[in-house]
DNA sequence: TGCCGCAATGTTAGCGGTAACGTTTTCGGA
DNA sequence: TCCGAAAACGTTACCGCTAACATTGCGGCA
């Protein structure tokens, strides 16, 4: 007689109503080929009718892996991280293993604190959208032995597996896109400016410089992106510097925002004021004109950073490594 | 000696330190007033600096309760449930809870294998994002006594609880909009059409019927909804109905296509055509010219399925409820 | 002085699985 | 016919934590 039992269908149930041990059903669900077939379809009917869940708390418990892994991202709401997310989810599901996200809203605080608890889960790896973190996220990530991937931007020095892009060069080829474009008063628009951000601003500095041109045509704000940030952003510029024109606009929501607000002024892009964004999400290729902008392979670091950490969980070795995936520069009509 | 110890530092190795015995210390992490200050500083102290981190998993598995909850959402990508999703998990953060976010895909059955998949984490409860659902996850949900949370739209016959807006009624008050700004040969356009759109395009047709109008003007498509799709149903639209005057679309994502190829055709907005979309999406706000639109109360919905959830999960009685949030319409530059 | 009540802490027995190892059964070949 | 190894299944002892109950010690009061 149990002292207090959930209720819930147990191992135990499904043995005593097949006659065997629990050991054996539970073997029955790992490792099929090591019961015998009759017992096996007793035991799989038995899992029918009953309708059983295992419960993964306790076999996580039991056997010290829990079949989870980690996901983090900046923001939900942010599209360039849907494809990320895609792409792991795939890959991990792929080898069994179940994802679980959650968002730090850009803070690197609340990145430690759902390191913290997903660690109290057991997960049995992370997959984080950063290079940059706190003191004590990088202890208890190195403390806890687990397969860790930072992913989209590329560092020197990995808390493990790194898998990303270079965003500074990224950053400057767009820079020499637009100058070989033959444009030469260019300016730049950024929101939130986070590492990546800032890499994207050097290297746009970078490209610019080594043409020999001006480099102060540059707006930022720390307020987070979005359509309207990138009118408001451009209108601001368009004061400042009116001989601008080209700007690049550090992500795709601001240069979409950017371009609304040419429309709105009744700007000629790209006759008045060429524009390139970031990232290459789907709105890009569906405004009038359409955007020229650098195309990320988000889904491929997704089903990369997957398959690392996959090979680690099934036993490869700890061995810091860094992955270069490139990027595209999708030239379109805006510039 | 342990049979085979994980390595990780437990309530053991802090009782140890401390003097006392664990449950003492599992006590002043769970009801501190209960523990004696001396003692609650002192495995204070230890837990800071053995950096502790308590296994949720041997918790859930003792005390029946995980202290989470599942949140199953169509689509990550699309935004309409970001907002959802920050609501809940905000209210539930407030509360203790942990928020495991699921993507179904928009398929039931993928939802099915989700509920499945977090029953067997044993997680405390469910929000979903839709009234309909597979027989066997019914079941399941029946069975598992848990309090759920349908949302989005309404129904008559709750699992548990619902929270959400009446479809077909908003569909009906864009369409009464646009016949009361003087448009007489209204279109729609849908895509994906799960319950939700099939419901807006019901009220849409009730408007239209109402005042006497043709319905004829619809056309939908299976596929899934994108910014460059709303351009392609809007092209085909305007060869089969040239005179048609304006367009509801489904969704801000199809009308905020159809604006771009409006602007692509040089068909002027809402000069030519009106166009009108539905959720509110950020981006309605920020094209030229800014979109009429149904503004959803998407984080008043996440909100209140995150106050219910808690109520129920702190001891309220199961007591299926429907909860109408309404909506709004924005008139905007586009009708 | 003796007894009661309460605050503070300890003991015991699981939660539902799984690893490791032990036992029984089966069966082919010497 | 008998042996031995592999296949099939069982026993035991945990994983790390918590509910329920037991114990201890101390102050207050009759």
């Amino acid at each position: 007689m149990p002292r207090r039992s959930s209720g819930r269908v147990t191992l135990q149930d499904i043995a005593e109503r097949v006659g065997v041990s629990k050991v054996t059903v539970s073997r029955c669900l790992r490792e099929p080929q090591r019961v015998s077939e009759t017992v096996r379809l007793r035991i799989e009917e038995a899992i029918e009718v009953l309708d059983y869940i295992p419960n993964r708390q306790a076999g996580a418990l039991s056997s010290g892996r829990s079949l989870s892994v980690a996901l983090l991202v900046p923001s939900i709401s942010n599209s360039v991280f849907s494809e990320v997310q895609r792409g792991v989810d795939e890959g991990l599901r792929e080898a069994g293993y179940q994802v679980l996200m959650g968002h730090t809203g850009y803070s690197i605080l609340e990145e430690e604190r759902l390191i913290d608890t997903f660690l109290a889960y057991g997960v049995d790896g992370f997959v984080l959208s950063s290079t940059r973190h706190t003191d004590y996220a990088q202890r208890l990530l190195n403390r806890a032995r687990l397969p860790v991937v930072e992913t989209m931007e590329l560092t020197d020095n990995p808390l493990d597996i790194n898998v990303g892009l270079d965003q500074r060069v990224a950053g400057r080829a767009i820079g020499e896109t637009l100058i070989a474009a033959g444009y030469r008063r260019i300016g730049f628009c950024g929101a939130r400016l986070d590492y990546r951000v800032q890499q994207r601003l050097a290297g746009w500095e970078d490209a610019l410089k080594a043409a020999g041109l001006s480099t102060q045509r540059c707006q930022t704000t720390p307020r987070p992106s979005s359509y309207r940030l990138g009118g408001e952003l451009l209108s601001a510029m368009l004061e400042r510097w009116p001989d601008m024109d080209a700007v690049f606009c550090c992500n795709d929501d601001l240069a979409a925002g950017a371009l609304f607000e040419c429309q709105r002024r009744r700007l000629d892009v790209p006759g008045q004021l060429a524009l390139a964004g970031f990232n290459g999400l789907d709105i890009t290729d569906a405004t009038w004109p359409t955007l020229t902008t650098v195309i990320t392979p988000r889904r491929a670091i997704g089903e990369q950073a997957a398959r690392l950490i996959v090979e680690r969980l099934q036993g490869a070795p700890r061995n810091p490594s860094r992955h270069d995936m490139g990027f595209e520069i999708a030239l379109r009509q805006s510039t």
